[in-house]
DNA sequence: CGGCGAAAGTGGCATATGCCACTAATTGAA
DNA sequence: TTCAATTAGTGGCATATGCCACTTTCGCCG
């Protein structure tokens, strides 16, 4: 096969993913930054703040993304006095958090700056296809791909 | 308004593009994980691979990625013999970069594990989809979503 | 009731990414 | 030729994410 016919680096559906990640994070990031959030920040907060003072492997599962990696992104909003965490009261291995009035208010700040992007993502991208994008990408997120255990032993 | 119809969370094209990436890096992650490579360290490698031992400014910009950050993420793949960096004959401030003998060994033997990935994905999610997907994904990465400049001042 | 295995987080370590301030090399204009 | 503006990278600093090894709690079973 000629050098034109590796298996096609763009064809990497992950590759593809990530790169999309970082052009439409940047823009993102670049209009909530008066606020001094980051998008993903903004995504955390906005999730602690529809949820009922949800658990962190709540929130982890949501967003799908690894507990511990959800703890360390929450510690620069803890420090900033945005987000507070308590212990359940039934369970006390579970810790609850929930937004400091502090964080509502900054929650708000933000919104308004995001929506002014998102209008515009909209606005470029064709609502339609915005919708629809993301409808595909929640269908890939919930998508079930475990690799087959290579052999279920006994 | 009742407390369902706040501006909507998961219509956030961002929030949504980083679940998504968080849970197929994973996917990916995982299938390459033999090599020692991540996801993201694969794409990198491929990408230097194809190019003709291009400069770094280059494959950030195929990438979409910060200049700075792909230095930071060279480093280990430098450090690790997969790749290594040359100056540009005619501009010294250019630093090429290009894989190792090692480098393309350890880029075939992570080809292998990528391909059942990606199979593996195109099967669950459907060959035709996925290729839409990247389309879509593609179209938004290099969307001009660059916010009006507020006051063009003088 | 004592102990074992599961569940929920934490901390440490490593990579991924960005922004900003700086340095080195070039280019273009006076 | 000389110097200001531009271009390409580097380093430092901060957040984003993951995995792994633990520690603390629970839940359950004998």
């Amino acid at each position: 096969m000629t050098e034109a016919r590796k298996p096609g680096f763009s064809d990497c559906n992950n590759a593809t993913l990530r790169r999309a990640a970082r052009s439409l994070g940047r823009f993102y990031d670049d209009a909530l930054a008066p606020s001094g959030l980051k998008s993903t920040q903004f995504g955390l907060i906005f999730q602690i703040h529809v949820g009922n003072e949800p658990a962190m492997g709540t929130i982890a599962e949501t967003l799908i993304m690894d507990l511990s990696a959800l703890g360390h992104t929450l510690k620069p909003l803890i420090r900033d006095g945005y987000v507070e965490t308590f212990p359940d009261k039934d369970d006390r291995r579970v810790k609850r958090v929930r937004l400091t009035p502090q964080g509502e208010v900054k929650l708000d700040e933000a919104l308004e700056l995001w929506s002014v992007a998102q209008r515009r993502f909209e606005d470029k991208a064709g609502a339609e296809q915005a919708a629809k994008l993301r409808a595909a990408l929640d269908a890939v997120a919930d998508l079930d791909l475990e690799m087959p255990v290579a052999a279920p032993s006994k």
